[in-house]
RNA sequence: CGGGGUGUAGCGUAGCCCGGUCAUCGCGCCUCGUUUGGGACGAGGAGGUCGCAGGUUCGAAUCCUGCCACCCCGACCA
């Protein structure tokens, strides 16, 4: 195994798989277009999750699982829906095997077909509403605001570990509401919540917006969404919200009596993020040493590296490690530290770096003699010498993880105000894509039509009108057409 | 699902055209010694159904057929 990673700038994806891998944090399967998620790996989405769903509770959402199988005759029921999913459902048809009667190995028993196929479920929105019948008669089981944590399968032609597996896991949220109002609000709200988790936590600046017509949620009204720019100048979608309107409750007969003593439909929401997430904080963020985890999502914060060559000096730093150790954790900084004789100092530099650890100390005899630790920051790769006594280590460490979250986060703002570029002409727009890369704000008529054109033409998409949009007329770049604001373009995941 | 490519030890690879001491090399792993403030060095050693299943042949990693998996480019998508 070579020592280095590829290049980032050589060969992105190379780039990106090598990294994915080699930081311990995903690898691909033997099961087709799924991954492992790698203990290092998952106790970061661990971290994530935990995030979120303290900002889901606190906006007054529960948990609650539902089935993984879904009846086919559910799918069927809105239909704009099926149509967006059936082309990537797995689908379970027999409930048996049976050894093969030419020789070895199990077949599928044909006698054991389900009168029923079951779907593995690519989005729960279907057997959720189906439930929601039930739950909801009157105004006063309103809002239902209910998230669940889970695994779904979207059989996807080619896959890439984090962005687009076969298997991938999520949160989605889905609510019920008494008025149209009501569940317009929930669903801004929600995208608040991602955007909020991914500039604050993620150190991932987010536009947000409104997908155009041919690219929402299949059975939604309206999709909102946070998009970030990673470092090769092409777009994720990060977490979309959707405003469902009544067509689920129609499609699955969910009603209720009004304060009025009515009967109308409830309205809906559903919004989720999902594993995605990961790729979106790796691509963003990391060089070529490897990963840069943001301190706040980062389960190790700090690591202590000691440089011994005698037992004695290495029960030495042990003492002093110690107290550091203590009081980093009085303060709810995580640390570790890493006393193997197995890898030496520079071996441990080299892997630390790799999984993206913010902080190391590095503390050996002369630190010892000298009361100081050496300071290494991840994301400056700079290195300092503390002094003990002059300084308050763990207030130091503690402003400095501060510092780091702060900065991968401007670092990542000012290159997607780099990456954003306006385009008044067709000419324009193409050399921007073809040679700078990123978002390309620019005028579009609004017709689905002349969006497909474009996409045909350039591979780019509009990955939003966002919500900031400022009002100007203009034409569109491709048709010529009146325009009345700009919308964002560009290549994405 | 279409086009292209790959599959040889834990990882990365040579060999395949032209079948016969070809299973090569590097990293990693193990042992011993010297080392340890940026991925150490030397010596020795272990490790392989050559993706799977058939076929051709006296003989197959090598040729043929089928299957499987992965990668890249499309279409699809969070």
């Amino acid at each position: 195994m070579s020592k280095g990673l590829p290049k980032r700038s050589e060969d992105y994806s190379l780039w990106y798989n090598e990294l994915v891998k080699r930081a311990d944090l995903a690898e691909n399967s033997a099961v087709r277009g799924c991954m492992v998620i790698k203990p290092y790996g998952f106790s970061i989405w661990e971290k994530m999750q935990a995030e979120l769903d303290r900002m889901f509770k606190k906006t007054g959402h529960s948990n609650a699982y539902f089935p993984l199988f879904i009846p086919k005759s559910y799918l069927s029921k809105e239909a704009s829906h099926v149509e967006g999913f059936a082309k990537e459902c797995a689908v379970v048809t027999h409930y048996r095997l049976k050894s093969d009667p030419s020789g070895k190995g199990v077949i599928v028993d044909p006698e054991a077909a389900l009168e029923e196929e079951l779907i593995v479920r690519p989005t729960s929105e279907t057997v959720i509403w189906s439930t929601y019948k039930n739950w909801i008669q009157s105004y006063r089981d309103l809002p239902l605001l209910i998230n669940q944590w889970a695994n779904v399968v979207r059989w996807e032609m080619r896959t890439r570990l984090f962005l687009r597996t076969a298997e991938f896991l999520w949160q989605e949220g889905h609510t019920a509401h008494e008025t149209k109002k009501e569940a317009e609000e929930e669903t801004v709200r929600m995208l608040n919540v991602y955007a909020e988790f991914a500039e604050n936590f993620m150190a991932l600046p987010v536009i947000k917006g409104i997908k155009s017509e041919s690219e929402k949620f299949a059975g939604a009204e309206a999709t909102y969404c946070i998009e970030g720019m990673m470092q090769d100048g092409k777009a994720l979608q990060a977490g979309t919200s959707h405003f469902l309107g009544q067509n689920f409750a129609r499609a699955f007969d969910v009603k209720f009596a009004t304060r009025e003593g009515g009967l109308e439909h409830v309205w809906g929401t559903s919004w989720g993020v999902s594993t995605r997430l990961m790729g979106a904080l790796i691509m963003a963020h990391s060089d070529d040493q490897g990963l840069v985890l943001p301190p706040k999502l980062a389960p190790i914060q700090v690591v202590i590296v000691p440089i011994f060559k005698r037992d004695e000096e290495l029960e030495a730093i042990r003492l002093k490690a110690g107290e550091i150790m203590e009081s980093l954790e009085e303060m709810g900084i995580s640390v570790k530290f890493d006393d193997r004789d197995t890898h030496k100092p520079g071996w441990k530099f080299a892997e630390y770096e790799l999984k993206g650890v913010p902080l190391r100390l590095g503390i050996g005899p002369r630190d010892l003699e000298n009361q100081t630790v050496e300071m290494a920051r991840r994301d400056t790769l700079t290195k300092s010498v503390v002094n003990l006594e002059q300084e308050n280590l763990p207030m130091l460490i503690n402003e400095t993880l501060a510092d780091i979250q702060e900065n991968i986060y401007r670092k990542a703002h000012t290159f997607t105000l780099e990456k954003t570029t306006k385009a008044d002409t067709w000419e324009e727009f193409i050399e921007i894509l073809e040679n700078k890369g990123g978002f390309v704000s620019a005028h579009w008529d609004g017709t689905a039509e002349t969006e497909e054109r474009i996409k045909e033409q350039t591979k780019a998409t509009i990955r939003c009108i966002p919500l900031d949009q400022i009002p100007e007329q203009g034409k569109c770049i491709r048709s010529g057409k009146p325009s009345k604001g700009r919308v964002l373009f560009a290549r994405a995941y």
